[in-house]
DNA sequence: CTAGCTGCAAATATTTTGCATCGGA
DNA sequence: TCCGATGCAAAATATTTGCAGCTAG
């Protein structure tokens, strides 16, 4: 999978923590207890934990942290491109074209474009090693990231 | 995209809905209206529309319908490979690992496997048309089926 | 007939928001 | 000090379920 951000892993914990620390810097958002505490939970699992998870094991350091300020983190950390979200969020959207095609989502709006291989463009392959996790059914393929329409909109409020 | 159901676009509405009843009478699912008006809702949409809009969609032509069934009979379809999910159902999870890797998402359990690309193994290419559509901050490659776990606990239930 | 489907209503689950307070820079 | 972050509670959103009646096969 190809991403935009660093990759940011196969450092120890400390790093990672520090290399947060300095985008959060970097951004002006403020360093907390809540924050940090949060990124260690999700930097050392390997679960993909959901924010329920993350909030549990999270409250064992941090007994009195509500489970809306993980949320709103883990929230602000994608944002950031610190932490990765599996699947879309919240509401559910259906294709019947079962022709194969990947899809643009918008992570602004919410809209999803299709993206239709062109000529000669290969699509996904199987992993080789994928019969160790289960059986196939189908496969899906998110370009994530904002869409022309969202993206003039805000170029037109800075305007 | 590949995926493990035949191909069934590219052909008109009429015969899609036919397969449709066919496929349903293979699985002792009974044909009613309800059903038949989601699936042709959902067939000729592009919007790639949430439950919500299906139902507002079913609702000019039956006008008795409940939001309930259309929930119940898109997942019903899904399962039988009629339509596709863009994205995971409900709860999000997170990732902290910005590593390029997909993941295996079993469709029974909810569990989410990394899958690492082997040696040599070549990652998703970006499509050559992709910035028709927008500015991509990550991918999201997901394999969907039922994992292992979940095929043995089947095996053993019909044992 | 009868098992599966539907509508209704209510329950869950998940995520978001307003607001007063707190705390990091 | 000041603005962003937090906790609390409540709201909003999305999805699921129990049950009684309906209907396709």
């Amino acid at each position: 999978m190809y991403l935009t951000q660093p990759v940011t892993n196969g450092k120890d914990l400390k790093a990672r923590v520090e290399e947060f620390k300095k985008l959060c810097r970097s951004r002006s958002l403020r360093i907390t207890s809540q924050r940090l505490e949060i990124f260690r939970t999700v930097a050392q699992s390997k679960a993909h934990p959901s924010a329920e998870a993350v909030f549990a094991a999270v409250r064992k350091k941090l007994p009195n942290i509500s489970l809306d300020t993980v949320y709103r983190t883990l929230a602000s950390m994608e944002e950031a491109g610190v932490v990765f979200r599996v699947g879309l969020s919240s509401k559910a959207r259906f294709d019947a074209d079962l022709t194969p095609h990947y899809h643009f989502v918008c992570m602004n709006c919410g809209e999803v474009y299709d993206i239709f291989p062109g000529e000669g463009e290969q699509p996904v392959l199987m992993p080789q090693n994928i019969n160790e996790f289960g059986e196939v059914k189908n496969v899906n393929l998110q370009f994530r990231g904002i869409c022309n329409r969202c993206r003039k909109a805000t170029e037109d409020i800075q305007k």
